[in-house]
Order: structure tokens, then C-alpha cells, then sequence
DNA sequence: GCCAACGTTGGC
DNA sequence: GCCAACGTTGGC
């Protein structure tokens, strides 16, 4: 089992969005090592769900329901999306300033690597999140 | 709206 | 293969 995160931007498809449609293909992914990470994912996985921009938090978990595939909408290029349902949200979001405040979670790619928008999260971070969450 | 960070592109 | 220019992302 592995842990991820991804962001999407609440306007463009929000964590509401996908309780409403309960499963998606997370698509959109131009980036290669975003795309790595997608690749890397497994039926089962947990994923939490980021609102980048408006919002800064991780709103609630999702879960791999099935592994990389091509990108349906990429029309050139080498692409990959996997499905994801709903699974849980948070009844406290925790927020990026939450997270930057956390000594324990200074190392997380959230802040490290702000940009990437599809990321490993590694099982103590994850559950320190859980845990935030409650 | 600005700007820092960083990935990508293209000239040499 | 290096690096400057440029584009994009995302926090503030």
C-alpha cells in the first residue's frame, strides 16, 4: 500500500466534484515525474485530495480504483491517467499553513517541491495527516 | 497581480 | 551538452 497526494484546482475539479461523479479519471498530467507517479500507483492506494489556489488544503482521501492507462485527452505525447473514487472527506481540512507549521512535515513534497502537482507521501506523514485531520 | 521556483525549449 | 529564454504553477 502507498500513499500519494494530488492537487487539482477547486474551480477546475474539486473534491465535491468527485463525490458527485464518485469516480474520475485524474487526467491533465503534463509533467514527467507527475506522471511517473501516477504510473507508479496501485489499485488500492490511498490518495489525498489537495485544493491548490483557493482553498491550500487537503480536503479529504480518495483511492486508486484502477492503475495508469493511456490519457484520453492527450492528443500527442505520452500520457497516463488512473481512475479514482471518493472515499473520504475531511470533516477538518488540513490546511498547507497547518502543514508548514508541522516540524514533522517539513520534508513533505507539498512544500518542497510546490509545483508538483502529483506526489509520493511517505505512511508516518500520511498518518500524521489522518490525525491532523480528526 | 506579482513573483519565485522550476520544467521545457532551442540556439550554439 | 550547456545555458539563456520562456512558460507555467501556485503561494502570497
Amino acid at each position: 500500500m502507498n500513499y500519494w497526494l494530488v492537487k487539482s484546482e477547486p474551480f477546475k475539479y474539486s473534491y465535491d466534484d468527485l463525490v458527485r461523479d464518485k469516480k474520475t479519471f485524474w487526467d491533465g498530467v503534463r509533467n514527467y515525474q507527475a506522471r511517473n507517479n501516477l504510473r507508479a500507483m496501485k489499485k488500492g492506494d490511498q490518495v489525498f485530495f489537495y485544493h491548490s489556489n483557493e482553498g491550500k488544503e487537503i480536503i479529504g482521501i480518495c483511492e486508486v480504483a484502477k492503475e495508469a492507462y493511456p490519457d484520453p485527452t492527450a492528443k500527442e505525447g505520452d500520457w497516463s491517467v488512473v481512475d479514482v473514487k471518493a472515499k473520504k472527506k475531511f470533516k477538518t481540512p488540513v490546511t498547507l499553513k497547518q502543514i508548514k507549521d508541522e516540524p514533522k512535515l517539513a520534508d513533505v513534497a507539498l512544500i518542497k517541491q510546490s509545483r508538483l502537482s502529483v506526489m509520493p507521501i511517505e505512511k508516518k506523514h500520511y498518518d500524521l495527516i489522518l490525525r491532523m485531520a480528526s
